[in-house]
This record gives C-alpha cells, sequence and structure tokens, in this order.
DNA sequence: GGTAAAAGTTTCCTAAAGGAACATTGCGGC
DNA sequence: GCCGCAATGTTCCTTTAGGAAACTTTTACC
C-alpha cells in the first residue's frame, strides 16, 4: 500500500466493482462509435452475441480473453490500448499509466484514428486525432455514417471532406466544420503527405 | 428429432478446438518456464487459481481476459506478443502475421528477453534473445534455476555468467557455454553498453 | 530399488459468461 | 398527438470458467 492518488481505491478494489472494465467497456464503445457500427453489426462482424456486446460495453460482464480479442480485430484496436487501460486500475499496482492527454490509437483502412483523453471514461463527446493517409484512394461509394454530430478541425495538411448533401469542401490547416455525422461524409488527403485531423464526435 | 445444427449459431464453430488456445498455452508456458516459475508460484504472483493455470497452459479452458492480463503482467509479456500469437490462428483470417525467426519480446528486470520461433507451438527447445543491461545491479543473491539444460551464445558485449557450482566465467562476443540450468546462474554486463546473448533453453 | 517431496493434472462445485428472447428507449412519419 | 421501426438494454437459461482439493506424475535422495 502506497499514498496512491485518493481517486481510485488503490489497489484493493479489485475487480469487485468494475474500475477496470468501466475503461475497457468505454474504450469498445468509442471504437465502435468511431467505425460507426451499431451493436448488432459490431457483434456479428466480431461474432459474438448483441446482447454480450452491450453488457461488455456496459461492464456487466467480464469478457473473455478470446471475445475480446475478436472485438480488438473487429473494431481495428491497437492491442497496447487495452492493456494500457487495464493497466491503470492494475491490481498489482505497477504500470499505472497516466496518458494525461495523450491519445491512445487505431488504425483503420484510410483513418488512422488516435483516441484522446480515453482515461475519462464517462465522457459523451469523443474526440479524436485522424492521420488521413494521402491520397489513399477515393472511395466514397460508402459513407461514414453515425448518429450524432462532429466537430473537425484541420490540424495539418490539404483535404476535401465529401458530404452527402453538400458540395465538396476544400480544406487547409486551421479550417474547421461543423455538421450531422448522420450525413454520409468522407475525407481524402490532396496534398501530397498526410493531412492530420482533429474530430470532436457526440454520440446521440 | 430435429435436424439441430450441431454447432449452434454457424459461425462461432471456429472455437471448437484449439488452434487458437494451442499457441497461447504455449506462450504462457513459455514464458513461465523462462522466468523459471513453478505452476504454484506463478498462480500466486498472478493471483490465480494453480489449477486454472495449469488448464489455460495445457488449453483447457478459454480464459478470461482478465485473467490473461495478470498473467500477463506476472509473466512480463509483451502485449502485442499475445496477440500476434492469436492473430495468427484468427477465425477471419485476417492479420495472418508470419514471423519466421523474427521474435516477440517481453522485458524482466535485468534482461529483455526476446522470444525467437513463436509461431511454432511444439518445441521443446527455448531459444530467445536476451539483452543484458549494462551494469545493472549485481544482484546474484538470488540465482535463476529452472529445471533443464543451458546454451548461451554471446552475440555482442562483454559479460560474467555467475554459477552456483563454478567460479565466474567471463565472456565475450563469440564465446558460449553449456550448462545445467538447474544450477543457480545469472549474468552480469561488464562493459559499458549491453550484452546481447542468444539462449536455448530445453526443459526437461 | 524404495520412499518422500514437489510439480503438475483432474475432479468437483459454485459463480458467472454468453446467447436467445423479451423489454425498453428513441426517433421518424402520418 | 399516435404508431412503427430501429437500436439498445435486460432477463432468463445453458454452458463453462475458475478455485479447492484430491489425485497422479515426476524428481530427488537415500
Amino acid at each position: 500500500m502506497e499514498p496512491v492518488q485518493p481517486e481510485e481505491t488503490g489497489l484493493a478494489a479489485e475487480a469487485s466493482e468494475a474500475p477496470d472494465g468501466e475503461v475497457l467497456g468505454k474504450m469498445i464503445r468509442d471504437a465502435r462509435k468511431v467505425k460507426g457500427l451499431t451493436l448488432e453489426e459490431a457483434a456479428r462482424a466480431a461474432a459474438i452475441g448483441r446482447s454480450t456486446l452491450s453488457k461488455i460495453e456496459n461492464n456487466q460482464t467480464r469478457p473473455s480473453f478470446e471475445i475480446i480479442r475478436r472485438l480488438m480485430q473487429t473494431l481495428e484496436l491497437e492491442t497496447p490500448q487495452l492493456f494500457v487501460q487495464s493497466a491503470q486500475t492494475s491490481i498489482s499496482g505497477r504500470r499505472d499509466y497516466t496518458l494525461s492527454g495523450q491519445g491512445e490509437h487505431q488504425e483503420t483502412t484510410t483513418y488512422d484514428h488516435e483516441l484522446l483523453c480515453t482515461e475519462l471514461t464517462s465522457k459523451r463527446m469523443l474526440p479524436y486525432i485522424s492521420t488521413i493517409k494521402a491520397r489513399d484512394v477515393t472511395e466514397y461509394d460508402s459513407w461514414v455514417r453515425h448518429r450524432g454530430e462532429e466537430f473537425m478541425y484541420v490540424i495539418s495538411g490539404d483535404l476535401v471532406l465529401y458530404t452527402e448533401h453538400y458540395r465538396p469542401l476544400a480544406m487547409t490547416a486551421g479550417d474547421s466544420v461543423y455538421y450531422d455525422s448522420g450525413m454520409g461524409h468522407g475525407c481524402v488527403s490532396t496534398s501530397t503527405q498526410d493531412a492530420k485531423v482533429l474530430w470532436v464526435s457526440l454520440e446521440i
């Protein structure tokens, strides 16, 4: 026992409550939202039950390693992400990473999402930084779509934001936009280098 | 008498056998052996039951994520290692890493073990490359000890191999030694830089 | 060889994971 | 407003993980 941050009960309350799962569940839900999947879709893709996924996201179960592994693949979560989060509230107290604003990250086909502030479990907005790979094929036949609203700020690079109902919007570093993420949308980097974008997503 | 599906929900059938766990269990056992721990010791350290660990190592169970996480910490396994191994036989077939000689790695207090050929599950010898950190405190009051034999080859650096029954043996790049690993042993890097060593361990 | 101690395995039982079906909530159109 | 649909949450039930202890195997020592 050491003079740990009073916030959590040190290493005592092990798995009794859900200080651990609290983080795990939130992170999985975040990742699912980022991909714009419903419970059903994600569960199907991971070959698990809808209810099981629901329980995991709400920390009402202690999932098996196998289940987590499948979800990890489906949601394309980086492995260290899961463990860092877990270690945070580890029973032994070792490896108590403090992420403090540094995000973890996750990679998809054309985007490289880096979830931010993942240590905070009870947030409604979901901020993440994405690296949009340079001219990485334009496949906006399938829009990204997730119930909610989104704010986007271009940190660096040049890109075009294509949306379902508006004309393509050319953006460059410093530009920002706000839109209904239920409307199909997608980005394409237009310069020869990757674009870096900050997104803040609000699920309804 | 209905024409019931032998496997229930179609796509979940994959986990029937244990092509997956086969790898996981072997890897955990390997890691435990490298650290020279018995089932009892490892289980105690990870706060799980002896029998549980036995079952996991023999792939007779599908452990929970939490359990694996604790073992990971206890055995100081690198997180990607676990998932790479799992992904290898992934149900979806994606991410079929072929490690082909490149090892994964794992870090202990003074050594940095990099398991080699981890994709091969049915091997008796356990090869790994260790980086022995430069002059990292000499604490050979507790010998390393694991039933079996060991071959050691110094790839780079200078070190001294201390053993329970013989005089300390100064070694440098290119030197090698073979010994009974049941005899207490330990290495100390004697130059100002880390030493790199190839070990091949044979558990009896 | 025999015998004791230790390491590992298997059995048994309780608590809980995981899935199917049902219940609830939230949002749309009319 | 009401109704319907879709998404998520909850309940119930079957299977199984996980731990204690009994059992088996291996190792060490005489």
